[in-house]
DNA sequence: AATGAATGAGGATTCATTCAT
DNA sequence: GATGAATGAATCCTCATTCAT
């Protein structure tokens, strides 16, 4: 947690301190950034540095914070359909919606892809914390898909939910950094649902 | 390639450095891995390090290619099933044997995770390259399935490869590293499996 | 160029700086000095010689930098009477002024012998540029002299010059550093000199 | 001096090891050159190198003198000439000689080269006593030459072997070096032995 | 005698963090 | 509070020489 002296900054030199670290973990993975790399970004003194992050872990999990919020502007609106509508039929929608954000933020969502693969132990914990809080999303909204009888209720929710948090979060954020299109990434995503939905096996 | 006079060695020194290294890479991941802690594992001096190896990379190959053939020996009376069953029905028992090379070998293992895992260019391709290979074989399967019709024709079967190969090469790994038993193991991986032959959606 | 930090040093530990690493370059020629020998002479730790300078060639030129000028203000006095009398009389004071820069500052000398035999391909280059420099000045002030008639117009000003260079820039720096007297030097000088005024051939 | 091992050697064996060895050092300077790089272009094992030499040092002191003694069958017949003829006349025909044999050996000459520019003490030892007893030689031939009434008997005999060793030992061959064809060289050489006999001056 | 594996000191460079001003 | 200079441990890799077989 950035210390409270950071916080008490002026609202411009906090954006541009933002602004260049995520330049900074945009460019580099999150194990090869150096506080060097950082301060360079952001144009502070190093001695600052140390004054508004315990090191560089601490701005790294600031920035994600940060990004989380920006990213639930994208995505709330749909998930607020989620209970209204079976989930199954809104969830293209939310992988459009991130898609949408990785479109228009692309530095922002590049993070996923770095907290993803860091090595560094800390990072790895919030990685899992993250995936987690989004397995257990999806769970409970396959369940209340099973309570309202738009999905089996005889296969385990909590599977489906870690197969379609997958998806998401790991196919899609590599076919975009491959530089597929939208609509690539879209077929894809539909063909996936569509077997999630209806199974691979010939019907007899 | 490790340089020749590594395999010039005596059984017992070869057998000693590569259960060293094996150590060193199972205990840091990849990046993390500095020569100083291969050295220490393996108990040779510096200078013998670069007599045996061009430099890290070049260890972590080498046991990767051992691995490989390890693994083969376990996964070889499954494949061959394939083509005389329906690969669905083999494929639980391609996870089955994958666990019991994990349990066999777990430091062995491990290092898919690594592999995984890794930031390092050079390793990424190597991982890419196990991916893809991973991924195709399955795919050539599913349209063999599809061929004699045990599979939907309607669904596209690098898709569900993908989905398949994830499971194997994410979740399960993932899973045994968390501490579960095989049979949670096995019940997560059938019950996805069962979802991928019908489909969650509740019939009509 | 040292970076910034180097020159916003105190002036009194930039000096510490600067003749340790004279000291330093003037004990061992540029090949065999080590970043760890810098270091001792100058009495900085290893990070902070990083923090001065881009590695060992980067010292070395700004040593080679500073020391131009001070010789300059020794020839400067000698060089502006070319012009006035003829180059042939002007250079022995040239030689002489040259050797009171060496006994005024013996270690700084040393360099233009240390910059002669270095192997290091960047230093070659910057010696082959101060050779032609060198050379190209004295060829100038031949053609002068031949323009004004002190010197005989049917020979090559590059030979002569490239002849007398090597006379300083050889032979006078080999003899001051066996130890020979200024007065050996002088006469060693003032007799090549006669030499090339006047040949060495018998008049017929 | 290589050690009587060497000597026992088989004729066929020793001239591989002196091929080789001549190889490498031609191909790189004396310093930067490794016992490595030495085995390798002899093809001799670690060990044997060390049966037959002391060290680097003592290899390359073996070649100069097989060279040396090559370079001999060259100049023999222009040294005797010496004596019969003024030496300021058969001068030019040893400049001729020694490229003679930098183009039939370049390898070879190329010593010469590194043996000039070697940052080694002892090897600098060598050097200058080669060019000790080149300048020796010079100079006898010189008095001889006053003697003689060829050359006047009021310039110092050793100066004027100074310059003209200079003129073979580093500008021809830094001219060799540089691609200069023969023609180029000759030129440079007439020129500057113009300039020895006839001097710069205008006569009045 | 012949071999070639073993060794470890030594070299360049980087970087997180501290601390004096 | 702000700054940025200082530090030295850590990292990779090379190589002359020895020594066991």
């Amino acid at each position: 947690m950035p210390k409270d002296i950071f916080y008490r900054l002026s609202e411009e030199k906090r954006k541009r301190i933002k602004d260049g670290a995520i330049e900074t973990f945009n460019r580099l993975s999150y194990d090869k950034v150096t506080v060097a790399d950082i301060i360079a970004d952001c144009k502070i003194p190093r001695g600052s540095f140390y004054m508004y992050f315990e090191d560089k872990f601490d701005v790294f999990m600031y920035l994600i914070s940060v990004i989380q919020e920006d990213k639930m502007t994208f995505m709330k609106p749909v998930i607020e359909r989620v209970g209204k509508e079976p989930f199954i039929d809104v969830y293209p929608d939310m992988f459009k919606a991130g898609l949408d954000f990785a479109r228009s933020y692309p530095k922002l969502y590049r993070f996923g892809y770095h907290l993803f693969y860091a090595q560094d132990n800390k990072v790895k914990e919030v990685q899992e914390h993250f995936m987690e809080l989004g397995i257990s999303m999806i769970e409970s909204f396959i369940k209340e898909d099973q309570k309202l009888g738009y999905t089996r209720g005889d296969v385990n929710p909590r599977i489906i939910a870690t197969i379609l948090h997958q998806l998401n979060a790991r196919d899609v954020v590599d076919m975009f950094y491959e530089g597929k299109t939208d609509k690539e990434i879209c077929d894809f995503v539909n063909e996936a649902l569509k077997i999630m939905r209806h199974g691979i096996e010939r019907e007899a």
